[in-house]
DNA sequence: CTGTTAGCGCGTTCAC
DNA sequence: GTGAACGCGCTAACAG
């Protein structure tokens, strides 16, 4: 009878009520209070709604319970493997637990990240925020305002996992001391990083500790364009050895030494971060670990209990590092005391 | 006064109103239609609400207009340079849009797909579905309950944006051609993948016109550790040339290539297919260019087309493509021949 | 131009 | 165990 109205109007959970001879509100726990009704109800009920055609409205049922099962992460580039990697696990955890995740990409831009923030409010319980380039009192603002998981930045009162990649930097500058490297250069990421600071620290650490000669040159960002264009800088001073902040800039640094004609790992030695590249360079990256999808999946878990126990506040998860070896570091060849100590490896070298 | 009470909600419409000194309405109105109210109005309203922190709940605007501003979009691998830039465009643009994205990942199964199609059902308007692994018929269904645009696959009544890389293939087969191959083999990729199945029927037909040898090998997943392990299968054909599946898969031939002491292009001419990895790799990949990023702002446009009017079906963009030469491909040694046609190189082999 | 009113579809007090 | 009534935050229709 109504059938001529009611043309291909989704079914909402009053249809379903009227169909079935109860109330909504019956409707309504049948879905998900169904130890409240007596099982022959919720049976007639479930039946029914199917035959409708009925399935609940996550819209409605969002803003009556501020609950939509849904999360956000934002990453500042969606092009560089750490975040995908991270990404994947925050993914495939949340779809474990039954929650969809927004997606957001800054492009190293505070701004957007800003804008990114206040654009999930409202549509998502809480956000994993990773590697903010935004300042402390800003972060801080949107922790009052939503639940809110850091990855890579250290705050007191805001929930976060770091990994630690102090420990393995120093680890590799230990490696270049021995191997007699006296003269290191660290290549500096995005300067609102945690991470680059940590890093750059660690490194000029260690370095003060070994007693080596130790300088930066600057990648704003962690690119392999970048890592390129900053070659002749590094070939400008005396270094023997790079840290650079990433892989990704590792990688552009090896492929600009290779077109200074510079052999990797005899006459300069590079070291990266991350270890997202796997084998994939050439020559095989020498790195510092990290584990991305491990950090992802602690923010989610952490996230989850935030969304729990409003109380949950000073929580700091720490991951640690450690130094993978493969072929682009050696020992320093000597250039300026010994031209030629290896006729072969020189031939090598020019062609 | 109300400050102790109001501790730390979100404000809302009417919070605004109320320290404004205007109606919710008028408020609403300074948010979506601001032409309706005086400028000056306008201006005082945002000015406070921006004072007090308000930010629009995208929920509540969506269970009364029933737009929420949400589009998704589902990829078959997050780790993918291809996808990544992809999602990376389609966010960008979504953003100029006020779309939010939510992200799927799917690693190559088609369950999954399935799933997160239904998962995002309701909490989005549309979805782009990049390379899906699913059906045709699984397909179709999601696509007559919801706006959904495909890209790289091509299907009738279903709006698609296809990057059609046999162009890009019969170039590159061609210029293999005039180095002097005669036999060549292509890496297949995903079977569900149509992308997969364009490229092979390209690859074969082109080797067929030249009157060259065609042989397939499979590497199911395409990823650097998969091409990695195709390299023996390749070295038992007589084939001279590869062309793979993507630049994910030739960068792990290249690897595997390169362990197994074969030079690169000397011995062997390696072709990628998606011009993802630039320069990056060793040596530099030739390969087939596409556009994931004019893929992705492609099919959002069409997505936001479909959903203003919804009679939009049978469209079909595609992007055309064209052989990068870099330097993974020269003429091909003739080792079966003339054994040592040039000392200096084969030296160079043996080391 | 602006305020008032009435829902959007659902979950949740209360009563019964 | 079940129903009636209210409200989540916002937009749309109608007044004025």
């Amino acid at each position: 009878m109504t059938n001529l109205i009611t043309r291909k109007r989704t079914p909402t959970i009053s249809d379903v009520a009227a169909a079935a001879g109860v109330s909504s509100a019956s409707v309504s726990r049948a879905f998900t209070r169904a130890d409240l009704l007596s099982a022959a109800t919720v049976e007639h009920i479930l039946r029914i709604a199917n035959e409708i055609g009925y399935v609940p409205n996550h819209v409605a049922r969002a803003l009556s319970t501020g609950r939509h099962g849904n999360i956000g992460i934002i990453v500042s580039d969606l092009a560089n493997p750490f975040f995908t990697l991270l990404i994947r696990a925050v993914q495939i955890e949340a779809d474990r637990h039954d929650f969809c995740v927004f997606l957001g990409n800054t492009d190293e831009s505070p701004r957007q990240e800003d804008k990114l923030l206040n654009r999930f409010s409202g549509q998502v319980e809480g956000i994993i925020l990773v590697a903010p380039r935004l300042t402390n009192e800003k972060i801080h603002a949107h922790a009052e305002k939503r639940a809110l998981v850091l990855v890579n930045r250290d705050m007191p009162n805001v929930p976060r996992v770091l990994i630690d990649s102090s420990l393995g930097v120093t680890e590799a500058v230990a490696h270049l001391a021995e191997l007699g490297h006296r003269s290191i250069i660290y290549v500096r990421g995005p300067p609102g990083s945690w991470a680059n600071q940590q890093r750059r620290s660690a490194v000029q650490a260690a370095a003060k500790t070994r007693g080596m000669e130790f300088a930066t040159v600057c990648a704003p960002v962690p690119t392999f364009e970048a890592g390129r264009s900053v070659v002749p800088q590094i070939l400008a001073s005396p270094a023997t050895a790079v840290v650079a902040f990433d892989d990704l800039t590792a990688q552009g640094i090896l492929a600009g030494l290779a077109e200074a004609g510079i052999s990797v790992p005899r006459q300069m030695s590079v070291v990266g971060c991350d270890d997202v590249l796997g084998a994939s360079t050439y020559p095989p990256l020498t790195t510092v670990s990290s584990r991305p999808d491990e950090a992802g999946r602690t923010a989610l878990s952490l996230l989850l209990d935030v969304l729990r126990r409003r109380d949950v506040k000073d929580v700091r998860y720490s991951l640690d590092t450690h130094l993978v070896i493969r072929s682009t570091t050696s020992r320093p060849a000597e250039r300026d005391r010994c031209p030629n100590p290896d006729p072969a490896l020189t031939a090598h070298a020019v062609s």
